[in-house]
DNA sequence: CCACACTGTAACCGCTTTGTCACCGGCGGA
DNA sequence: TCCGCCGGTGACAAAGCGGTTACAGTGTGG
């Protein structure tokens, strides 16, 4: 599930690029409102978070020109007070709208409500080089082989090794990310999701080609 | 349009009656909780408006009421800063939530938005491939067959797999849509639930075809 | 009052998924 | 060399989950 996330300032777009991530989301981040709406189109994104205040184009119009052309669910953020921006959002179609500052679980909550009324439970599968991995159905689509079911966590250490398919991906952080919160001595977790994918996932698990271990971690190569 | 108001400070909820009158909406008023439920239940009305503290039944209690019966809007009002107030109220199936104070304009513009969203739901259709739905005669018909008396939470049940005909939805969403609150643990009634709708329209009940499980969830196949 | 339909709850089975343990082999440092 | 660490592997047990049967509670209509 791929979320956009525009907002001019850094520290609050990687907080809340941090945040949903966490909860499972590929987060996709922009600056500015041009690179919003091409990013926006690029990736397809099935939620967006747009920032009110961007150099370029406001978020007003990235909604507006987002809205010509899909009706993906859209979350306008601004700050405190400005009613006219609230009555302004709503009418230019956006679906939700929050004022700054709110906390992490508030955003997580309203973007969930978002998906949950879009009925965006199934989307367009996330892919990197020969890897396609389609959330919805549980599976992956390795080249133009056979789609391979996997378990919730196979598809969640899938999913974090390819969001940053090709870079090595420690595994205290794979162990956060796919457990949620563990002691980085449980190691042997990690091993055992491992194999079990690799046995899954490569032609020949004894030779891993696809996930490889690398420093610290593991990664996903993708040539 | 009917509008159901329902909170126990009588300015507030003059205030908001008079601007959706205003607007073009008729505002039914209730006081308390109880009254709020009953009143549902007597207009039948297209939006609710909840304030989260009312005497007899909490603004949650009353939503949860009429989730148990209706999918209809539901828009929640509490006071600033209530974190918890909110998650638990997107958990329980409402559709937005306002922190007062609020002006009516932002009231105005939000319940409009919402109108508009359920517009667009509504149009949902009744048929995918060879299963349609008759909501008014609680039946279904597959292909040519005799049509199938459904109870009402099958009915629901099948309404929402129609909504995404093709599309796995998890079992969560379906327990929040079809019974309105319930935690994710309970399982067991939607498991009840689709083995007694599988009877009812599978050829073959222990081979199902048109209700498949899927991941994390059901699917309607439709060819 | 009884019969019936509808819904919720519990218990069981079989399969899958997940967590844990034991062991192997390579590698580097004491 | 010996030892400990680390990743990989196989085996097994615990937990979870879906399907099924059975039964209890409730409300309705005859």
């Amino acid at each position: 599930m791929k979320v956009l996330i525009a907002d001019d300032d850094a520290d609050l777009r990687e907080l809340i690029a941090f945040t949903l991530a966490q909860a499972g989301y590929l987060a996709i981040k922009a600056a500015d409102g041009p690179s919003a709406v091409r990013r926006f189109a690029e990736e397809s994104a099935d939620l967006v978070v747009l920032d009110v205040n961007m150099p370029g184009l406001s978020g007003f119009q990235v909604c507006e020109a987002i809205r010509a052309r899909s009706r993906v669910p859209v979350m306008m953020l601004t700050v405190r007070g400005e009613e006219e921006d609230l009555v302004r959002a709503l009418g230019l179609g956006a679906d939700d709208y929050l004022t700054k500052p709110f906390s992490p679980r508030t955003l997580l909550a309203r973007i969930q409500a978002l998906m949950r009324r879009a009925g965006m439970e199934s989307s367009a599968p996330l892919a990197a080089g020969r890897v396609s991995l389609d959330l919805g159905e549980h599976t992956v689509r390795i080249g133009s082989a056979e789609p391979v079911r996997l378990t919730k966590l196979e598809l969640r250490l899938l999913q974090m090794l390819l969001a940053h398919a090709g870079r090595a991906v420690s595994s205290d952080r794979l162990l956060v990310q796919v457990w949620g919160h563990r002691s980085s001595g449980d190691r042997q977790l990690l091993k055992q999701l491992v194999h079990r994918l690799r046995q899954k996932i490569e032609p020949d698990p004894a030779a891993p080609a696809l996930l490889r271990t690398a420093a610290a971690g593991y990664k996903l190569v993708v040539e």
